[in-house]
DNA sequence: GGGGAGAATGTCTACGTAGTCATTTCGTGC
DNA sequence: GCACGAAATGACTACGTAGACATTCTCCCC
């Protein structure tokens, strides 16, 4: 009944069933003021009957703004970058913006370059790096749309680098050494992530400084790759050491695998030796024994990070005085103990 | 030097520097065979010069075409549906596409129409429904571009609906169910996903045949939310019943909370209770006890779906005769055992 | 050296929208 | 009933690119 489009309607086509002007058509879908009520209902049931979609290639060819956001996040699947962006989806939902994504791939040392490379191809406002990597090959990354960095700010050269810092006192990891070293413990061992990222270097620096201020003793630390199984196989040379009695790995699936290695080598936890993971995420809880961790709230993060950036797009002039802030919330559970004797 | 550019440099500008037409430009940078050598060396060298990139929207509003894909995925950080995403970005970028997400969240009724229009309002190629849930209203969803769905193919109206099949005789989880069966067990307690959810019906469906097929009890199953927590909930119930010997959850995390639910009531596992999962999330091995579970290969699901879509959009007139399948693959770890007497 | 084929490049145009500015319509006061 | 400001609408145009088609150039052969 309606007719065979070969090709989607367009304004024009709107504006002849509604007989009004293509100009008016467009002042209905862009809430301009200057229309009487009865005119917009006409528009909006002809392009109803229509199906009509207003193309976004078009505007944004016209108006240099695409209202979509890039994301660079990492090639892996753990929880805290996946949730990070669920929630940036869901906060970008709701001011009318869409996401692309683009991951960084571990193994690839041009991986970031070629992520935000692809972003800007396709047209993006800005671009988000959610838990930023440092481009190992020295020279800056050159991004001509304003960056907002979640955590961290990266050598990166662009228009405008926006960032969510933490706030002040809320080293979490340093409120992780602290706590065990405060159940007794002579020092602690850590288990950091890989050194090309920001997260990795700030706790495993956090943990050293705490220790170093603490008067302890700080033992050689070790990098892991995120993976459960690089910290069972870093687990297993701890293990073997009697004076280790309580370990600090820079995310939870570290921690499980460490566990695990201690399991195996018949090492209780936390009886005889304490773990405490970074991330809280939702199987944290449920493992055996339950992990004492630090969890964020990646919503707020998304949310806040959001609003700052599009606050900036919406008026660059205006700049916010202070960056946002971004809280950790330690969880202690059943992983950590005072040292037995 | 290069003076400043107050709007970025278009292939009109190029083409000035390099003493080309614009049309030459255009050519070049598609990769048109009718341009000699130097006068490629030379437009390229001005786009370099000037820092052109060429303009998505202007290309796109001329051909229709955006190079981008959309997924719905589900607001959530799950293994499966964070890592499936990971390898579709992989896989799309490696054809020079694109990727935009827009979750469905699970608290929004209207959530699935929601993300859909945003993906169409931006424009893309194609839509694909990762995990797809099926819309509870009934009315089925218009999507006015080819749909891509995995594992599943959902109540949609498009124009056409391709889809990624689990292979002939794959039930994985039938496999899990036999294979308890088959370790001695009387029968098999399931701990499905939100029945919305095509593969938490999917999982219950073939568990349930299962236990009809080998002429077993078939027990009451109980829906979580995909959450350790909800799986935890659930185990506290069944580890007070001493029948219960063996439980299939429909995924790992589930899994893990309904050890703890064991673990908690003093039932070991697997001595008293074997428990299966179903994902093989990294921690799976790493958990203790290790989980016995079924794994799939989510990047070559990636791979071969997104080549199966393009491959059709490319050449719309020839649609391969079969979709393209995918494998699980069971892997038997600590947590599954034989009844003990 | 004229002709011709094919390679290389150019000209012109349309895609669908929103900015700019012009024009029409409406309401109000006198 | 006329002038006048404001509200409502319209006409025209540019955005940057690629398709269709035209034109020039190059090389080779008789």
């Amino acid at each position: 009944m309606t007719g065979d489009r070969k090709r989607p309607a367009g304004s024009v086509d709107v504006a002849r069933l509604a007989g009004v002007s293509q100009k008016t058509v467009s002042r209905v879908f862009n809430n301009e003021p200057r229309v009487s009520g009865e005119t917009r209902e006409r528009v909006l049931a002809a392009a109803r009957e229509l199906g009509y979609r207003p193309n976004s290639a078009a505007r944004a060819l016209l108006t240099g703004r695409h209202y979509r956001i890039g994301v660079v996040s990492l090639g892996t699947a753990h929880f805290g970058p996946s949730s990070l962006l669920v929630a940036l989806e869901r906060a970008a939902r709701r001011i009318s913006y869409s996401l692309s994504v683009a991951n960084s791939f571990e193994e690839d040392a041009t991986g970031l370059k070629a992520a935000v490379d692809n972003l800007l191809v396709q047209g993006v406002d800005a671009i988000i790096l959610s838990e930023p990597v440092d481009d190992e090959g020295g020279e800056p990354l050159v991004i001509d749309v304003p960056v907002l960095a979640l955590g961290a700010a990266p050598v990166v050269q662009a228009p405008t680098v926006l960032s969510v810092r933490a706030a002040e006192g809320g080293d979490a990891a340093a409120e992780v050494t602290r706590y065990l070293l405060g159940l007794g413990h002579r020092t602690v061992h850590h288990i950091a992530g890989p050194p090309r990222w920001w997260a990795a270097r700030e706790r495993r620096h956090n943990w050293h400084d705490t220790l170093v201020a603490a008067g302890a003793e700080v033992p050689e630390s070790r990098s892991g790759d995120w993976t459960a199984r690089s910290g069972y196989e870093l687990g297993r040379d701890l293990a073997r050491d009697p004076d280790v009695t309580a370990i600090f790995a820079a995310n939870d699936e570290m921690a499980i695998g460490v566990i695990h290695a201690l399991h195996e080598a018949g090492r209780d936890v936390p009886g005889e030796v304490s773990v405490a993971g970074f991330d809280d995420i939702p199987v944290a809880a449920h493992v055996w024994p339950s992990l004492t961790t630090v969890g964020s709230d990646n919503a707020e993060l998304a949310e806040v990070g959001l609003t700052y950036l599009t606050d900036f797009l919406n008026d660059p002039e205006h700049v916010p005085p202070a960056p946002p802030q971004h809280v950790h919330q330690m969880v202690i559970r059943n992983s950590t103990a005072r040292p037995s004797a």
